[in-house]
DNA sequence: TATATAGTTAAGTATTTGCTTAAATACTTT
DNA sequence: AAAGTATTTAAGCAAATACTTAACTATATA
């Protein structure tokens, strides 16, 4: 009969592995919230999108599709996600729709365009 | 004849996205090494892995399977995509291997755990 | 030497992702 | 009203992802 999936290993230190799983409880909802943005942020089109957005302040969907060399589905399709995680926010004049980043979202982000500027050469 | 994918938009200002395409130029390879470490980190169970190897300095994979509720063949796949994309680090004593985060690596990591620290209530 | 432990690797699979093209919507201008 | 522009939505698809179970490797111990 075998015994669950539980580490058998002698040296294991339970309590330890315990306050672990603690920790994990508390931190939980925290840490999906914010794997959520990372995932979002942690695609090479979106963090591109999220760069020029902190860069320009806001662009259309065309702007972008032009300056990414990607169809304007494609790149809707991403700005979508991106409004749904509630990292932009869009801004309609006219049959135009303007993208920028929600200031109030911008904790996590930040960090990651400081990131870029301080290791790129700025134009 | 159709023109090619350019923004036809009268109002586009052609000189600012070519600057825009300058700037994604030269941040490009940056962008690309970043949305790489955000894609790892973007994942619930590598983001939980994380924190607790952060948390705890270095933790086998029995441990992390056994915490993280998770097969050890599952917890071993995400902890080689972690190795293999420099994040973490591994040491083998005996038949056991310790994961450790790699120091040298943290600096986009970093303020990840803080500000999940800054909103979770310490165990 | 045989058996158990810790871990990885491999093969298979269901789900998710990121595009594509085509069609629909909503404004604007003629 | 008709035609054009900016964008979204929908459907389809190939590739990537995150598991699963089974088999394998390496070390430790009886």
């Amino acid at each position: 009969m075998k015994e669950d999936k539980t580490c058998i290993r002698v040296y294991a230190d339970r309590k330890r592995l315990q306050l672990c799983a603690e920790k994990l409880n508390s931190a939980g909802t925290i840490i999906q919230a914010l794997s959520q943005v990372l995932s979002l942020a942690g695609s090479e089109t979106r963090l591109k999108i999220l760069y020029l957005l902190e860069e320009e302040g806001e662009l259309c969907v065309c702007d972008l599709s032009d300056v990414l060399q990607m169809t304007m589905p494609a790149v809707s399709q991403q700005l979508r996600k991106l409004k749904d995680g509630s990292i932009i926010q869009s801004k309609k004049v006219g049959q135009t729709i303007f993208y920028s980043l929600r200031q109030e979202r911008l904790e996590i982000i930040k960090p990651l365009f400081q990131h870029i500027n301080s290791k790129t050469v700025k134009v």
